[in-house]
DNA sequence: AAAAATAGTGTGTTCGATAACACACTTAAA
DNA sequence: TTTAAGTGTGTTATCGAACACACTATTTTT
């Protein structure tokens, strides 16, 4: 265990009696040795636990490496936006190591302009890569593409199986769901109502992770005692009138119903909320998902009850870091990797780590 | 920002007409040099934003630094256990850049083995240490012996005012008594009663971080509408039989009594759950402290509704993370620092990371 | 006045891995 | 037979920081 009895290639070099520049050509298969070189240094590296001092190898290694992260462009304070402040981090630390950073964004709506991403990233020369998966064959596409090319790549947000990316990293939304469903049936009566809200953006169909959220959420409550109603309420991004006409039309219009929770499966809670307080009505439960700043200014005024929250920060962090221990390490990892579900109230939100 | 621009010592002596040598000599404070190649070279330091290549200083050097923990004694399965491991996971990282760590423990209820460990750790040629903060006074004296000698120490669990250790790690434990005082009094009616199960070690007093706890959760229980009457139930480790006579008294003899929620400020929450899952007794809501392999179980099982976890392993991460960054590279940290108040239920426990 | 100590400075070596380079051979083509 | 290309091997400069050491110039001690 003694960190100084540790083997230098020149001992592997004496033990087979080769020259360290022949064990060096062996370690890193560039050619140019004997067939019996090769087996003598392959029985002394079999014999002993080589492992390379890291520092003497950064400093001399003015080996450079790119990594491309494909992610969804994204506006401040969203779930994308801390998602790449992870990445921003962990790019930092290598940064010394030779690693260099770079971002290319798609429209997350907009499967061509996906397809743009990944042709451009082809042009690059790239030696790992970061998918966020939005588009499951075009992924799979890019994935055999990198696949031959021996290039790692990450999966982040959604996975796809059969694909062998180095790593995936995420949130298990359907047991999100779960978590959010037990906890709001615990809250209100099995007789009273709960609402979801919905939030599209341009009328496009909700995402996967939403919808796995939702589904983990409503199989949890069928199971359970819950004898309620369950509302929907279907509002638009940005329109802010409309959806408040939704709201009250829900609230006032529907007759006889109790609603005392709500929910929305996205970071848009604070739309809800908002509505709640501007309108002054009280729910006993309210969730949403994702610490956004909205959704924490609200929580913290008492308009959200609770925000659960999925790490995106350490998603990035951690794909990232795969592929640089990857690349400078040769270390594998955790192939399936998901994130903690969080439950932030006002009382413990103040001391949230999202790293 | 470009990695590759990084200022070495050769182009501070160069900008400051020196040689190499004489940079090092001022930048390690090792004297030897003139006023005027003194004033040279600072006002080249002055100028430009110098940090050593960590590989080549790791590489070259043979300085070795020693770092002590001052832990509790603990079994497995126990909350310094996880601290332990955390210490440990620091520890492996720092290895190969020439840390040593070493713990040392103490009956953490018994202040003159406290005070035992504090002698022997002088007499150990330490270069930092980390101090679990038992016995205010005896830390504060040792505190002060380490001050004089230069030595820097951190402070886990609790935290003393008016001293100047690097950085101090813990938990929040008020706050997380309210948290906990939260979520119960969301989950039982006003006038439903509580709990608070109490569990003494060998009949000593009750640690700070315990009575902290339950302060925090009196506290907002008072503020709150909540109308029901709090029981108290003293229960001492290990004694199985004596504690379920206790409880059965609470449960059975207490007449008109209506508990519907329980807690307990410390890690032996199983002990309660155990005595529930064993009479058959159904409580609305069981709380407990700490992410321990027994309450876990129970927790998964249904006989735990909630567990609050403090992140010990991160806690001891931090603490020696912090030690060797500051030994390392003279990186400078927050000074308080509060470990998250994690939420635990059945479905989210399997996503935890304690890291 | 000579010898010894000290201040101030620069040079050279070390750490371990890497890869360019030099050199000695072999084989194939001209 | 000469030339060119290719193979296998060992030697060595390099990365940046650290520090031992050698050297000169000055001061202090005998």
């Amino acid at each position: 265990m003694d960190s100084k009895k540790d083997i230098r290639i020149v001992d592997i070099a004496r033990m087979a009696g080769v020259s360290i520049g022949t064990v060096d050509r062996v370690i890193h298969k560039r050619g140019r040795v004997s067939e019996e070189s090769l087996k003598k240094v392959n029985a002394v590296l079999s014999m002993v636990n080589y492992s390379p001092n890291i520092f003497a190898r950064s400093l001399v290694s003015k080996k450079n490496y790119k990594v491309v992260a494909l992610i969804p462009q994204h506006s401040t304070d969203d779930y994308w936006m801390y998602i790449s402040e992870g990445l921003e981090r962990a790019s930092e630390e290598a940064k010394s190591s030779g690693i260099a950073f770079e971002r290319l964004y798609f429209n997350q709506y907009d499967r061509a302009s996906f397809e743009k991403s990944i042709e451009r990233l082809l042009t690059l020369d790239v030696d790992g890569v970061i998918i966020a998966n939005f588009f499951s064959s075009e992924v799979v596409r890019i994935s055999k593409a990198l696949d031959v090319r021996n290039i790692p790549y990450v999966y982040i947000d959604a996975n796809i199986e059969d694909q062998n990316p180095l790593a995936y990293f995420g949130t298990h939304s359907y047991d999100s769901g779960a978590v959010a469903a037990r906890i709001i049936s615990g809250r209100i009566g099995q007789k009273e109502d709960i609402l979801i809200a919905k939030m599209f953006h341009n009328s496009k169909e909700l995402s996967n992770q939403v919808l796995s959220r939702q589904k983990g959420f409503l199989d949890y409550i069928e199971r359970s005692a819950f004898a309620g109603k369950i509302y929907y309420a279907d509002l638009k991004i940005d329109a802010h009138i409309r959806n408040f006409e939704a709201l009250d039309k829900i609230f006032d219009e529907q007759t006889g119903h109790s609603i005392r929770a709500a929910i929305t499966f996205n970071s848009t809670c604070h739309v809800l909320a908002n509505y709640l307080k501007v309108r002054d009505r009280k729910l006993t439960y309210l969730v949403g998902y994702d610490l956004i700043e909205k959704n924490k200014v609200l929580l913290k005024e008492g308009y959200i009850d609770l925000l659960i929250g999925q790490r995106p920060e350490l998603q990035g962090y951690r794909a990232l870091k795969v592929i640089t221990d990857k690349l400078l390490l040769n270390l594998q990892s955790e192939k399936i990797n998901y994130m903690p579900i969080d439950l932030l109230i006002k009382e413990n939100i103040d001391y949230y780590q999202n790293l």
